[in-house]
DNA sequence: GATGAATGAGTTTTCATTCAT
DNA sequence: TATGAATGAAAACTCATTCAT
């Protein structure tokens, strides 16, 4: 409206789109080497700038790894929020939340590599606290949602709860280990498998 | 010939207790931090030594990734061979796998921890081709062993084997994170419940 | 000529303003942190713009320096040289000299603590010869007033000159360090006093 | 006694030996160029050493200069301690601590340099508050001796006490800044000069 | 006049490694 | 066997400066 107002509104989304750019590279080339394997001069370097000119729009090495798993667990909340606030039984609530991981994995694989591999380590640090604050929320809710389902009986009487928690919470999210997008199992069709997997196991039905 | 002799004999004993003591407190704390994370000093610190003093021992860092590693991966291979030379049934084999699995697990948690961590980037080294070998075996050990049990019934016919071996694979390796040794269940009771779920899955028996 | 003409005129006007008010800040940055420990970022900041936009206005962080301490110079020694030109006694030349000089703290404080500070170093970059050479002049006219002094009975017969030279200007020019101009002292107050102690010390006077 | 012991002692001993070399170098160039414009490749190069060898024996830049003026201080108030203690009267305790302030000029110029110039910026790291402590006593300090002094009849009973110590404190101290260690005057003599200006003044008794 | 994005040279610091003792 | 002191290469980061817009 203002005659300066979309310069500024240009100007700060430019920045924006840049910040998301730069981070989507640095995310990158932290899953693939490693956080602490990375230099900043690799990042500037496929972003084809000089490793100072990146300090222009990043505080610091931590700060860029910050900016990248905190929006991812922001958007990965949001997407459990939804569907906890669906209410739904256990087993489609376990069902939803699996598609959701994947999903989350399919639009910020390189996020998860790096959440999965470095989070323990960096959560040492106090800016990275709300590492820990998920990892307890995500604890929480899945083994709430396992033990809702053992006694509403859609999961085994017998099950092991927080042992099954680790053992779904690990084969999810390792999976962005090896899921490449584009591949030859979409997203979508990765999660029902697994479910599957999950659900009924890898033996014959006996019914 | 020398009248030290003796005391030669020992103390070559002594320097392979050494160097294993040593290549545990490494592997701990490469474990704990990342490889690239962990300096010499840290290691030295934690052995009661000065960094410079482990190199009486080791020829670098590398070397004693190295020495980590191929440890684990020789004695991990024996216990497989021994397995798979035993010619049992596709479940039946498949169970004794996955038990080895914890049982390395648990022995070896830290090398194990490096070698889900690090393998990746280490590999790339030619001092580490032995890592992409031991991969290929164990992949074909895996998709052949479940390969033969869809033939033989043992398991569903639908399987996604590629899918499956990785969702194996990960789900097990990757309990090493989080397995305490001498905690609440032991390697065994872990490997029994991971079976279950893997076999049978986390929902109740329809029978 | 130009139909802008007025309009020229007051924007050069404006151009001298605004070097001025961004000399002050800089000035005041460079006094309180030291030249070298002040960012050309912390000058914008401070004046409300970013650090390139500074480099319309100057062409670098020396000339800025240079600027802030030639201005300072010249009209010291113009107030200097009215005093010297008046040729008054030596006891009456030193206290014009030292009320001059406490005017000048009170007008340019920091410009006075950046020359105290940083003239030293300065001084060996060539674009800063003046600095060497007012200290050269500031020498030879206290050296000859004193002397002066001495040999009129202004001053007492045993002075060691370049000693008292130095003592004098120390600690004139230090108190720039500590003196609040709107403070309890005005710098005339202050020159008066400081003044005192030069001439007859803390002492009572045996009178 | 122990047989180890003369080596633990020459080891710790020597180490000692090598900071102090280090530090005096330092200081060295530290005072001369200011520490914010001494780099550690200039205090290494002065050393004989490569910029990254510092660093085995120091943490940091800071640290360097932390050492350097703790150490200063701590001499200087065991000094100025012992003065205070013999209880004497004001003008022969003020008389004791221009000479033992002379005293420090000439054995740590540098340290003293270093103090007068950075210590207002260094103060504002929490790390360096005992400069703030330090500067709190030692006004404490000449403002009671002056104070002490004027109820005596020792000094001026017009005199502006907090004006007489900044006087006395900026003479004093800056004087380091030209005081060359083997020059034409010796500490004790410039003390006694400075003495006789600051009790007397350069004006001839009217005795 | 000022901005935003970058450069490039330099800074402090880190760290695997070496080596005389 | 281990220490203490260093090396040297590379890391993260800083900052004066430039320039198209």
């Amino acid at each position: 409206m203002s005659p300066r107002r979309r310069d500024a509104d240009s100007t700060s989304t430019a920045r924006t789109h840049r910040r998301a750019e730069l981070l989507g590279i640095a995310a990158g080339i932290f899953a693939e080497q490693g956080y602490a394997a990375t230099t900043i001069r690799e990042v500037a370097d496929a972003a084809g700038m000089l490793a100072g000119s990146l300090y222009y729009h990043f505080d610091s090495k931590e700060s860029m790894a910050d900016e990248i798993l905190s929006t991812f667990l922001t958007e990965l909340w949001e997407s459990y929020d939804r569907i906890l606030a669906a209410n739904k039984g256990a087993r489609e609530t376990l069902e939803a939340l699996i598609a959701a991981s994947f999903t989350a994995i399919d639009a910020h694989r390189p996020a998860v590599v790096l959440y999965q591999n470095e989070s323990k380590h960096l959560a040492l640090s106090p800016r990275f606290a709300y590492l820990n604050e998920s990892r307890s929320r995500f604890r929480d809710m899945w083994v709430g949602l396992l033990e809702r389902g053992v006694r509403e009986g859609a999961f085994r009487a017998d099950l092991d709860v927080p042992l099954a928690y680790r053992f779904i919470r690990d084969t999810v999210w390792v999976a962005a280990n090896w899921y490449a997008p584009g591949g030859r199992l979409s997203a979508d069709m990765v999660a029902k498998q697994y479910l599957t997997m999950i659900l009924e196991g890898i033996q014959p039905h006996p019914s």
